[in-house]
Formats: structure tokens, sequence, C-alpha cells
RNA sequence: UGCCCCGUGGUGUAAUUGGCAACACGUCUGACUCUGGAUCAGAAGACUUCAGGUUCGACCCCUGACGGGGCAGCCA
């Protein structure tokens, strides 16, 4: 074996790299903070992580690792009414299985909620910010349109004294919901929306997922985001797309306060086809029981493809592979795809399993006799050893494995030819077995005792390798094939319809009478293997019974037959 | 209609910051193969949205057009 020698080189040096680390060699360069980089990953507990989230612990854990900076997992629950501890402990959960390192620090905006009301005083006492009494209707109302620059509130010019006395009797919960808000002074001809006048608490009389009942008024993303970023010391706030307009009030904010002043950045969320990806969308999957849960394997949620199974490593890779920018694009879910095929190739196991069993009569062999043949566990990996599986006279192969009218280039099983069994002889097909219905129920065959693997004795010479499984010894399990969840691209940009006219209704295939070979009739939930010459495999964490393994397909071998074949 | 952002092979990203467009996926050949997988060798595929300008030279800088996206929650 020759390898090159490779200079050992910065890992940085050799990355091509993304606009945000050029952003970050700058600061380097000119010492914006002191040499550090501390980035966040800041979700809203209202729902599970997707695939799209991960892509963003990726990058911002990513950098912090590259740059040997530090990561923190900040949960953004600024929203009592839609936030739940489930969802809590799913995304703390999801996150460290994908390798995203936080090194203990789960942190909570709702607990910097004092220090983000004594600013917000603060700014009130600069005259920066007011109490105001108009309604929600008022306030669109006055907030003006696209080319109308908006009106300024009744309420805009009271005093000091009194918005510090009434902001005060808001957080002492003197007030309902939606009767009063605290709005930040800024300028309501503003071109852009977020700086005219934007609300910084409204009042919820709602109980909190962690604070309890503690407070009534709760911050705005817009006015506590930042101060987040500044309290924990962010250096590299980083963020989709759409907040971009936000920026220029997030500055405001930390610039008025003087506080520590941590830069935003924007890029583009990861957009996968022939799937949705908004929570809004996923939640309403759930609720309407199209799929099973949130973990539901067809779902692009982290814990779907985990128990899809998908690993950390391949969702890692991917997000590598579809890189970091502006523009928003729609990724092919080939990517990801060739992601977990990439990984599992030289990881996973593999096995024989038929799916759709045939059974297979060697005539001219013994009846009574087995014998144990060798097969190889990874050919990818010689370490992995190599492990034994019964053969006898009767098995079963798959049905798509013999035809009785072949098309032209079909290599398997035909009347009256001859095709190898994987790790064990050349059989021919002597007679074919139909029943009433003229379906072929049975094949009778001989095989050639010269022919056996590993022997070398053999100088015949087949188009075809299929699997099988012993007809004794073969365990039934369940089989569940998956397929992508909407028949089109692009299910939720249509504009006559909606992304549930678009659901597969083939999306799951339950095969309850799959054969698998015994040597994994101990496996454990979670275990994975390549089935051979169908795909990746793995053991169902939900639907696994000590009585009956079920299996779910996490992607298929690629098929260049197939796509010929058709 | 106002403001902001973005336009590079089918898809996702690069281009030493102005030097004749690269990588990955996909596709197609061929080799090899006891997985129609993997691997190996190769190929096709982009006048960098368009039009001007600056320059010896533009994917890159400037101007304009066109196209796409975002913004009028007391959501994030």
């Amino acid at each position: 074996m020759e390898e090159k020698n490779i200079p050992a080189e910065n890992p940085l040096e050799k990355k091509s790299k993304n606009f945000i680390y050029e952003i970050i060699d700058d600061d380097i360069r000119t010492n914006k903070w002191g040499g550090r980089v501390h980035t966040r990953f800041p979700p809203e507990p209202n729902g599970y992580l997707h695939i799209g989230h991960a892509k963003s612990i990726c990058l911002n854990f990513g950098i912090a690792k590259d740059y040997n900076g530090k990561f923190n997992l900040r949960f953004d629950d600024t929203n009592p009414e839609k936030e739940e501890v489930e969802y809590v402990e799913s995304i703390i959960e999801d996150v460290k299985w994908l390798g995203g390192n936080f090194e203990g620090r789960v942190l909570y905006a709702s607990d910097y909620f004092e220090q983000m009301y004594n600013w917000a005083v603060e700014l009130i006492k600069k005259g920066k910010a007011y109490v105001d009494d108009s309604s929600a209707d008022e306030i669109r109302e006055s907030r003006g349109t696209l080319t109308e620059p908006g009106k300024d509130s009744l309420y805009r010019n009271r005093s000091i004294e009194e918005n510090v006395n009434l902001f005060e009797r808001m957080r002492n919960g003197e007030f309902k919901s939606g009767k009063k808000i605290l709005r930040a002074k800024i300028d309501m001809a503003s071109p852009n929306f977020n700086m005219r006048d934007p609300i910084m608490y409204r009042i919820v009389h709602a109980e909190h997922h962690s604070q309890g009942n503690k407070w009534c008024i709760y911050p705005t993303y817009d006015w506590a985001h930042g101060l987040e970023d500044s309290i924990e010391r962010i250096t590299h706030s980083i963020c989709t797309l759409e907040f971009e307009n936000h920026r220029p009030l997030y500055d405001w904010f930390l610039n008025e306060l003087g506080i520590y002043h941590p830069q935003q950045i924007e890029f583009a969320r990861l957009n996968l086809n022939y799937t949705v990806m908004s929570k809004r969308k996923l939640l309403q999957l759930v609720r309407e029981k199209f799929v099973d849960d949130w973990d539901d394997p067809r779902m692009p949620t982290v814990s779907g493809l985990r128990r899809r199974g998908y690993t950390p490593e391949a969702i890692r890779n991917f997000a590598e592979i579809v890189g970091v920018a502006k523009r928003n694009a729609v990724t092919d879910i080939g990517l990801l795809e060739f992601a977990i095929r990439d990984d599992l190739n030289k990881h996973a196991q593999r096995a024989m399993a038929v799916l759709k069993p045939l059974k297979v009569v060697i005539i001219n062999y013994p009846e009574n006799k087995i014998e144990e043949l060798d097969a190889v566990n990874n050919p990818e990996d010689p370490l992995m050893g190599t492990r034994k599986i019964p053969f006898s006279r009767e098995i079963y192969i798959e049905q798509t494995d013999f035809m009785e009218n072949p098309p032209k280039g079909y290599h398997r099983l035909i009347p009256g030819g001859e095709v190898r069994l994987r790790y064990a002889y050349i059989i021919k097909c002597e007679e074919v077995i139909k029943n009433a219905n003229g379906e072929v129920v049975e094949l009778h065959c001989t095989f050639d005792p010269d022919t056996k693997s590993g022997t070398g004795t053999s100088n015949k010479k087949v188009k075809g390798t299929i699997h099988w499984v012993e007809a004794n010894s073969a365990v039934e399990v369940e089989v569940r094939l998956y397929d992508r969840l909407f028949t089109v691209e692009e299910p939720d940009s249509n504009k006559d319809k909606n992304f549930l006219d678009f659901i597969n209704p083939n999306s799951l295939e339950i095969i309850s009478n799959a054969l698998i070979e015994p040597s994994l009739k101990d496996s454990k939930p979670g275990n994975r293997y390549q089935f051979e010459r169908h795909g990746y495999f793995c053991v169902d964490t939900k639907y696994t019974t000590p009585e009956k393994l079920v299996f779910n397909r996490t992607v298929t071998l690629k098929d260049s037959w197939g796509n010929k074949a058709k």
C-alpha cells in the first residue's frame, strides 16, 4: 500500500472557506475580539430540530471547534405560549447526538429576564422607549405600508416618569394581556419596518415552561436576542437570511445601551427537495397523523433521521458538502443520501436478507445436510472479520431475482439458467413450480458442488450473484421501506395547492414476513447493516419487540440496473 | 410601489481578492468484481442573468436593466 506523504497542514488552511470563515479570519487578523471565537445555537423550544437546524449546529459548533473557541446551546424561550419542556429535552438530545459540544452550557434566555428588564428601564430613562396603550389593530394600522411611512402613536410622548411607572405596573401584572406594550422610540418613517418603533415587551399572562408565573411581560425576539448574545459574550451571532433586515435594530439596541456588541451574520437556510422544512408544517404532519410522530423515519427531523438509521457523521459531512452561502437554494436530497451511503458503506456490517421470499429446493443436495459457509462482514474493512452462514437443500431467494421472461440484460436466475448464490454455489434452474393462478411459487434447482465459494475450484463463470437465506434457520422479521414523503420537488411552493396535496401515499411499505440470516437474530435496536444488494437498514428503536425485529430501510444501494430496466 | 439581500454546469459550492472557471453530487463510457454496491480510469456538461463602463486583462470593480428571495406578528 502506497500512501502519499501529505504535508501537515492547518485544517483551516486546507478547507475552502465560506464567507463566514473569511469574516472570522479578518477579525482574528485585526484582533477584533481579542482572538476569541464564541458562537451559539439559539433554538426556540417550540418544535423538534430538523436537518436545517443540524446545518446550523454544524456550522456554529464547527466554527468553535476550528478556531478553538466556544459554543453555547441557548434556548430562546421568550414566548411561553408556544414552548414546552418536551421540546427542550429533545433539542438537548439532538444537539448532543450531532456532536455539538456545548460543554454543559445549556442556557436559557429566560434566565436573563431580570437583566433585560433593567436594561429596558434604562432605555426608558434615556427617552428611547415608551409604553403604548394602543390595541394590536391600532399598532398595525399606524405602522404604515411599504410605500407610506407610519404615524406616531398617541402615547409616543409620555413622560419618562409615566413610562417608568407604567412599565413597572405592567410587570406587576396590573394589566390584562395585550393591553399595553413597551416600544422602542426610533423612527416611524424608516423604510425598514423593523425600525418603526418596534415592540420590546408584550403582556402575556401564561405559564412559562421554566419560569412558571414569575413573569407576565415577555421580551420580543428583536429586543431580547442581541442582549442574550451580549450577556454571553458571543463574538459571531450567526442566523438565517430573514433576519438581515433586523440587523440595524440588533445594532441599535446594543449601541443605545452601550454594552458588549457581537456581530450578527446571516446565511441562507437549508432547503431540501421532496420535503418540507418549516416547523409549522412539520407540526401539522404530526398533529394530523400523516406521520407517526416527530421521529417518524420519513421526517426530516434529527430524531427522524436518527431513527431512520442516519449517523451523526453522515449529517456532519452533509453539512460540509452543502456549504454556506447567502443565496437561497434548494439542495437535492441526493446529496444527503450520498452522505449516508458513503458512511455506511465503510462501516455497516453486511448481511443477507430476503424481502420477498421465493422458495428454492436444490434437488441434488443431500436431504439432511447443513453446511456452514464463510461470509465476509465488510469487504471495505477486513478488520470486521467473517461469520458463518448455514446452507442446506432448501433456501429462499428474492422473488425479483427470478424471471421467466427476462428482458435483455437481466443476469439473474431464469429457467435453465445459472446464477451464483453469494458465498455458496452456482445453481441451475431446472423446474418452475406454479400455483393454480399461474404464479411462480417454487423453483427446483441443481447445484454444482465444484463451485463452492472460496475453494477456487470452479472455472465456471456466471453473470449474476444473488443473495439468499437458508429456509430452516432464517428469522422472520418486519421490514419498513421508506420513500420520499412528497411526490413533487417543492411541495410548499405551489400557489394553488396545499403541501398536503402532494403527500406520497406510498411513502411507507411494510413487509411483515421478510427473512434474515440467523446471525442477526440477536440484533439490538439501533444496529445498522447493509442487506446485500438492497441497501442499508437499522433495527427500529420504537417498534422492535423481543419477539420480532423491525428493520427500517435507511437508504437503498445505488442501482444502475433499476434505472436501465425502467 | 419603499427598503434590504442574492444571481457561476442538472444540483450544492470554489476561484490565491483583477490573470483565461475548480470541487462534490448526479449523468454517461470503460475496467474490475462472488453485492447490477464499492473501487479504478475517463467523458459530457457553464460564452459566470443581460447590457454598458473602467482596465493590457473582469465571475470579481462601477452603472443600469432583468430575474429570484425577504420585510407591514404583541412569532422567532
